[in-house]
DNA sequence: GTTTCGGTTCTTTTT
DNA sequence: GAACCGAAAC
């Protein structure tokens, strides 16, 4: 079997994916076939020969990889599935499972998500007497301590920048994060950053583990590289030592995570590490109507420093994005609906409309009205699946028979009985020397002894469930363990917490069925955490109506297409986002996420820009069109009259 | 000393 | 809607 290279790829993709061995670098402006010169490359790796398994590729979520390697099989046949893919965490978690103890910790260790984070933060913050009202939030902590961590700067300096006023005890600040890495060393534990640290340090200290690598990746190849940080540039680097055979592919105008420690430096910079590094750009646009791209090119013109890009439509037509001036967000609302049902009446499939927004809480009057109008929509939401109550409550059962020592897992169980709070939970962890396993009838018995009279009942309930569920049972059917701990208590508890309970119940089913996928449990949990959101999601979509639209931050849009979009809220203060702007380089970086969300449209794009928004207190907060939209030539969109009184 | 409950406040972006 | 705070309840 051959493939047609030369017919499936213009003379551009073609160099790219042809390039010869050593270092490459792929200037690739939106739409212009990214993703499909990736999977060609892999696929001619494989037809010259190269193992798939000793191929790593990069990507900004795990679904990304598969898909990938998924057409790339179509391609070039079975032996891509060999192929290491995923994201950069997923990639530090598979190498620190095998090696951590190499440097000096035990290799069960747990992930702690955002929230997990976020509750042991507050808790250091109390423990240090720090509580106050003029202490920054956990999230303001966890963000700068996130942001040091991953640019490889001091904490104290990240502070600094971050308050350039006299600032609220930032002094204090570098304490609550050392008491914070305390708490995680103690219950063994990594956190999102973690897992980056921890691998870098491995790479970097421990030239056996780096050098068994770096021979075993022939072929490395990284997506959205202008979104990697100091840490994964680093970690990069360190993969690809040996055999210098690295492709990277990026566009600097969409690096949309700076606040995350993203540097799109690393992509400018990269023919200064790289000398030899062969140089392939991609500007030929196959997605967008031209009159989308003029858009898009004269907003990112607004940002200089950056390599110069132009982007050449292919497909013609002279339809221009449309303009349109709201009066609030109902009105907005209203009008997306309606042309929403005028698309779907010019024969566009709901798959292909979507519409995007700056920040998740954007979308919520238009929810209400899609719901009322009965219009189906999946909305990627700001909680993922595996970061809801219900799931991770469930769950910290199923962790703690996979690993007793897993201590967040256990004070979240515990809290969910009836007078237990973090401080009861917490003593008894103590009391237990720090281990629990819901498959020992003597850590069952043990706790009950310890729990105050009114929890009881509910313990026994739980005992009684798991008794005579073996280790052997848990490796068969870890769905099992969730029946039964839902049956004798869970349900019961859900209905007395949650409004909407039903639904979180049907969540569970939905927990067991995606469970079953998993060869063993372990495998399942160390995903668990590092699932994304749109990991996530795929399924739920797959599943439920394909007859949906789409709702999503501009973020998550990262990388998809759609014939129609919609922009909301294009507001100064919204979006741009108000808070974005006061950072250093906020402005530019709102431009690109500006950029990004205006070429994921390839037929119609719609801008909307509503004058003002409701108040809590049934006020009214006006707005200034977004600069976004008053830098366009007035020449280059159709300006919507307002059809609504 | 802890937990629970009710009222209040405020929503950026994510692995 | 969920995080926070203060006060009541155990």
């Amino acid at each position: 079997m051959s493939i047609d290279f030369e017919k499936a790829l213009n003379a551009e993709q073609l160099a790219a994916v042809t390039a010869r061995d050593g270092p490459v670098l792929v200037i690739a402006a939106a739409g212009t076939g990214k993703t499909r010169t990736l999977t060609y490359r892999v696929a001619h790796l494989v037809e010259r020969g190269v193992d798939a398994q000793r191929m790593l590729l990069l990507t900004f979520t795990n679904r990304a990889a598969g898909e990938m390697t998924g057409r790339a099989r179509e391609l070039a046949g079975a032996t891509v599935g060999g192929i290491w893919g995923g994201t950069f965490h997923h990639l530090a978690n598979r190498l620190l499972r095998r090696h951590s103890p190499a440097i000096g910790f035990d290799a069960g260790y747990t992930i702690l998500d955002q929230d997990d984070s976020l509750s042991l933060l507050r808790a250091c913050v109390n423990e240090l007497g720090l509580r106050d009202r003029h202490f920054p939030k956990a999230e303001v902590l966890l963000s700068l301590y996130g942001l040091a961590r991953n640019s490889e700067r001091p904490i104290e300096q990240v502070v600094e920048r971050h308050f350039h006023a006299e600032a609220v005890h930032a002094e204090e600040i570098p304490r609550v994060c050392a008491a914070y890495a305390d708490r995680k060393r103690g219950m063994n534990a990594l956190d999102f950053d973690d897992l980056l640290v921890e691998a870098c340090r491995l790479l970097r200290e421990r030239a056996d583990v780096r050098e068994r690598y770096q021979e075993r990746f022939l072929h490395v190849l990284v997506d959205e590289y202008q979104d990697t940080n100091p840490l994964q540039a680093e970690l990069v680097d360190a993969l690809a030592g040996r055999h210098r055979n690295l492709l990277v592919v990026g566009d600097d105008f969409q690096s949309i995570y700076s606040w995350r420690g993203a540097d799109f430096q690393n992509f400018l910079s990269f023919p200064e590490r790289y000398p030899d590094a062969q140089v392939y750009k991609l500007e030929t646009n196959y997605r967008s109507l031209p009159g989308i791209l003029d858009v898009a090119n004269a907003c990112i013109a607004g940002n200089p420093r950056q390599f110069q890009k132009t982007l050449r439509a292919v497909r013609e037509g002279a339809v221009r994005p449309v303009l349109v001036e709201l009066r609030d967000g109902g009105q907005q609302a209203r009008f997306v609906i309606e042309e929403i049902h005028r698309l779907r009446r010019e024969g566009v499939p709901p798959g292909e409309i979507a519409v995007l927004y700056r920040a998740h809480f954007q979308a919520m009057e238009l929810q209400l009205e899609l719901t009322r109008e009965q219009v189906p929509y999946v909305i990627t939401s700001g909680v993922r699946f595996f970061e809801q109550a219900h799931i991770k409550d469930v769950c910290s059962l199923l962790r703690l028979a996979h690993q007793p020592g897993d201590e967040m897992a256990f004070l979240r169980l515990l809290a969910l009985l009836p007078k237990i709070g973090e401080r009861t939970a917490r003593r008894i962890w103590e009391q237990l020397g720090g281990r629990f396993s819901p498959l020992r009838p003597p850590d069952v018995a043990a706790v009950a002894e310890r729990l105050p009279a009114g929890a009881r009942d509910d313990w026994q309930a739980i005992a009684e469930a798991l008794t005579g569920v073996g280790t052997d049972d848990l490796r068969r059917a870890p769905g099992e363990l969730i029946e039964r701990f839902s049956a004798a208590f869970y349900e019961r508890y859900a209905a007395e917490t949650f409004e909407n309970y039903e639904r979180r119940i049907e969540d569970l089913d939905e927990l067991e069925r995606y469970l079953s996928r998993f060869e063993t449990l372990g495998d399942f949990l160390n995903e668990m955490a590092l699932m994304t959101n749109l990991d996530a999601q795929a399924e739920t979509v797959r599943r439920a109506e394909p007859d949906s639209i789409l709702l999503s931050t501009v973020h998550q849009a990262k990388g998809l297409e759609w014939s129609a979009v919609f922009v909301l809220w294009l507001a100064e203060g919204l979006f741009p986002s108000g808070r974005s702007l006061e950072e250093q380089g906020g402005d530019e970086e709102e431009r690109r996420l500006f950029y990004v969300a205006a070429t994921r449209a390839k037929d119609s794009l719609y801008l909307c820009v509503p004058a003002a928004r409701r108040t809590k207190d049934r006020g009214w907060n006006f707005y200034t069109p977004s600069r976004f939209v008053t830098e366009i030539p007035p020449k280059l969109v159709r300006k919507e009259p307002l059809r609504y009184g």
